[in-house]
DNA sequence: TTTGGCATGTAATCCGTTACATGATTAG
DNA sequence: CTAATCATGTAACGGATTACATGCCAAA
């Protein structure tokens, strides 16, 4: 059996936690890179369609809506969305997948200048740094917030925090031992 | 620009840091499964074809083998495959891509029972006590090898080891926030 | 007026897995 | 003898990004 598709359940779930309140293609998008980024990514091109998908399947209802002229397409989860989103969320989840480029390069850092290496770290744990600070502070904002789905939001905003931090770490002793590297060559 | 296919570059890489000793495809895949799974992944059906590839363009050297009449490929990095391979090191890495389920239905927590959710995480957090007692072994080897890549190996080890070691630490914390809720309901 | 954000969408293409096929060797 | 491991490979499919296209609105 070929591995099921999974965007249409990010969007189902997204459009759950939104409940009554219905959310466009282009605030979906905006949810899924300012507050999961590090643990999923969605493209507009993915998106789209399967919102079409959802809505002729019956999962979502559309509505035509216009603030300002501006037109756009505002989608609710229906009930058999919901119990199809249920379902998916009580099959065990597969291990994650990962790509990343720059434990690559660092595996073959003894094939370039250790200078190389710094620089590529040095950018990454800037932003590491960056999306930390922008996740303590929505952290603040979460704490006060009362909603059935805030102690679920805080979960996952811990595991952002802790696997940032660790990173961060990690990348500052790294740092250091190429700087330690650098010198003796 | 279409994003550049990382493939080659892993192969390369991982040829590159065997220097002459020639690798089978097998092999390759065995060795990203045991020591980068964490932060890689590629499948035959890339990596068979990939290498097929690699060669054909001068990047690396094939020569067919048998060990006790199992027909084997071994490839060898080619000069012009090390200077490909530096040239793409010196680029700088892009964000890395992560595909987590197990973080997606905690975060739709709240539109299932509590008690799913501890099954998922309980699953996963041994799972990656399993593999950071790996790592640990796996390190110990490691601190006595002397090579010029064995800093960089160290270096990823250290990397695999503090994200789990973090991911842990979150897991165990986040089971006790959501112990204490399923008492309440 | 031009940049940037809001908003939707499609086509091309690639990335990658899965499933299948084949076969030898070795350990239990 | 049989299951597991070594070993290579292809076809089909689906998952996902990129690039492109369009157009409105607000702010600088």
């Amino acid at each position: 059996m070929k591995q099921t598709q999974r965007t249409p359940f990010v969007i189902l779930g997204l459009l759950g936690l939104r409940g009554r309140q219905s959310t466009t293609g282009y605030e979906l998008k905006k949810a899924i890179d300012s507050t999961i980024s590090q643990f999923w990514s969605e493209s507009f091109g993915q998106i789209y369609p399967v919102l079409k998908q959802l809505a002729s399947a019956g999962f979502v209802r559309s509505a035509n809506a216009k603030e300002k002229g501006r037109k756009q397409i505002r989608y609710t989860i229906t009930a058999k969305g919901t119990q199809h989103l249920r379902h998916w969320l009580e099959k065990p989840p597969g291990e994650a997948t990962v790509r990343n480029e720059l434990i690559l390069k660092l595996l073959f850092g003894s094939m370039t200048e250790v200078q190389v290496l710094i620089d590529h770290l040095v950018t990454h744990r800037d932003q590491a740094k960056r999306t930390l600070a922008d996740y303590r502070q929505w952290q603040e904002q979460v704490k006060a917030q009362k909603t059935d789905y805030q102690p679920y939001q805080m979960i996952i905003l811990n595991a952002g925090i802790a696997q940032s931090e660790s990173f961060v770490r990690w990348a500052d002793q790294t740092l250091e031992t190429l700087g330690g590297m650098k010198e003796k060559a």
